[in-house]
DNA sequence: TTTCTGACACTAG
DNA sequence: CCTAGTGCCAGAA
């Protein structure tokens, strides 16, 4: 193998991170680190970036920070569309501790 | 090649 | 409970 291998880059990081997004059932949501290593990378921060480029194609709602907020911009869609799938909220925040996912 | 930015994570106070 | 500072990686100019 060309290579040490550690995680497989067969497909761009943001292919993986989208089908990643795609895989989480509804009612459960996974945090940007969660899915960057999930995907094999260690850079939360282009998670972000990547479902702001193309989050249209995937439920970017069920992703958010690890201690359960989200961002301004999205605070108001982020908590509607989790809470319209069940999702149980800690008052403005997510209890990720019972929402988290971790691929299985 | 270097530099800047970003829908973050973590620790300390 | 809160805010502030630092470190992380990937992509674009």
């Amino acid at each position: 193998m060309p290579g040490p291998a550690g995680g497989g880059d067969l497909e761009p990081l943001a292919d993986r991170v989208l089908a990643c997004v795609q895989l989480i059932p509804a009612g459960r949501v996974m945090s940007y680190g969660d899915v960057a290593e999930f995907v094999g990378s260690r850079a939360p921060r282009q998670v972000g970036r990547i479902l702001a480029l193309a989050g249209g194609t995937v439920p970017w709602y069920r992703v958010l920070r690890s201690d359960g907020s989200c961002a301004e911009h999205l605070h108001s869609e982020q908590v509607a569309s989790l809470v319209a799938e069940g999702v149980p909220f800690r008052g403005e925040r997510v209890d990720m501790a019972a929402a988290r996912w971790d691929g299985r």
